[in-house]
RNA sequence: GGGAGUGUGCCCGAGUGGCUAAAGGGGACGGGCUGUAAACCCGUUGGCUAUGCCUACCUAGGUUCGAAUCCUAGCGCUCCCA
């Protein structure tokens, strides 16, 4: 099997048909190689900015059958700085994690953080003011550049983003740019054992959107006929940034019908179980977010029961699993009133134990939901989870 | 026994005549977190028959239009001298 290409097991719905709540069934589960083992999908993915997933050890981290991690090609840039990723022999062997990564552009943070000094054709001029205050430029080269240093299976283009509310000039000019920024990716990015992924802009506008993702297409074909490479995967930016939850959906599945087949989609900074499992359904392969791992430090778990605040006074003499139906380790073996107690106590081991669990609990339901499409029954699947307790969670 | 100091809301602690139901911490309680500037941020924290009223700054008196703030006595605590 050569490296990247995707495999697809099974389908659970044609795209016409629809769920009870009106969500297009497109899920589908997949497969593809990377240099450093299978990627099996749907799949949720973990993230860390700094080749690291906050509180969570590597050897947990398979633990929990992470598959891909994610690193930020940002905050790497700026610390340790890739010098110090080359010597150590790239990002994998740095932080003792042998599995399929992905690094982000950073593209996020420069103009999320408010960082950008002046995005133009050639690039963005940006100060790290977050770090030493730092000026620097990229041009979309300079990142791939960058990303190969660092050495992750998958890259992302430089992108922009924009945020919610936005004006449609400004969306429309930020879509033209990720799109430019691609095709300049693409030419330029020359490691055959990483895989590049395009990023779909468009904020809330499904015109935008699809023009997006024939642009990139287009690009594609151009560069493919020169001679160079494609993209091996698509990434779905600009959601998530603030919108109310149903706003996405109103898109989500016709720019997944209008993404290609045989690439996976990954559906950016996007996390909550809920807009997971409908995601799946829509036809999305791959996620990442942060917030199982940022709500567990800040003492919340997602549970069969709906979102829980280990905080309350209600856990105090709960003597019980966090979750009766997880099978995680933490669930197996410690109690609420014990996690309570180190949430109160601003004990790390608190938020170490309900990230970890948090982090279980969604890459166990993309294995479910894995298995319901290889095994047919996806749709009932779905029903359940969206009459479920769990499904508030939103 | 003598001298000096001190006593504030659940705790610590500011406040020395009106702008004080009383700063600021802590604790407690609750909420938030979506391609990680987040082991963080935001509320609430005397009572009630609630655009007002009652009770409150150790206790009891007093001065004053008005006192947590000034005076007297008592009680408690701290330190110093015996």
């Amino acid at each position: 099997m050569s490296l990247f290409e995707l495999q697809i097991e099974a389908r659970a719905g044609d795209g016409t048909q629809r769920t009870s709540d009106g969500m297009t069934l497109a899920a589908r589960a997949t497969n593809f190689e990377t240099a450093h083992g299978t990627v099996q999908t749907p799949l949720f993915m973990p993230v860390g900015t700094h080749a690291t997933v906050k509180g969570i050890t590597p050897e947990v981290l398979s633990e929990i059958g992470a598959q891909i991690v994610l690193a930020n090609t940002y905050h790497l840039y700026m610390r340790p700085g890739t010098e110090v990723l080359v010597e150590a022999g790239g990002v994998h062997k740095f932080m003792n994690y042998h599995g399929p990564m992905l690094t982000d552009s950073g593209g996020f943070q420069l103009f999320s953080l408010e960082h950008m000094m002046k995005p133009g054709d050639d690039g963005v001029s940006f100060q790290a003011r977050d770090y030493d205050g730092s000026k620097h430029h990229w041009t979309p080269e300079d990142n791939m550049r960058i990303q190969e240093e660092i050495g992750a299976d998958i890259v992302m283009q430089l992108d922009q983003c924009v945020g919610y509310p936005a004006k449609r000039e400004d969306v429309e000019a930020s879509t033209k740019l990720s799109w430019e920024w691609g095709e300049r990716c693409l030419q330029s990015h020359a490691r055959e054992d990483q895989a590049l992924f395009g990023i779909v802009q468009g904020g809330m506008h499904l015109d935008l959107r699809l023009e997006s993702v024939r642009q990139l297409l287009a690009a594609e074909e151009r560069n493919v006929s020169a001679g160079g490479r494609r993209f091996d995967g698509f990434g779905i930016g600009g959601y998530s940034v603030g919108e109310p939850h149903e706003t996405m959906f109103e898109t989500l599945p016709a720019v997944c019908a209008a993404m290609p087949e045989d690439r996976p989609r990954y559906l950016m900074g996007v996390g909550n179980p809920t807009t997971l499992v409908r995601a799946v359904a829509a036809g999305v392969d791959m996620f990442d977010c942060v917030l199982p791992t940022r709500t567990g430090r800040m003492g919340t778990a997602f549970s069969s029961e709906g979102r829980m605040n280990l905080a309350n006074a209600k856990y105090t003499h709960d003597h019980g699993p966090l979750d009766p139906q997880c099978e995680c380790s933490v669930c197996r073996n410690y109690s609420r009133s014990y996690l309570r107690h180190l949430v109160k106590q601003g004990e790390m081991l608190g938020g170490m134990l309900l990230s970890q669990h948090n982090l279980f609990y969604l890459l166990d339901l993309m294995r479910r939901a894995r298995a319901a499409i290889l095994d047919g029954t996806f749709a009932s699947f779905y029903e359940d989870w969206m009459s479920s307790p769990a499904a508030n969670d939103y």
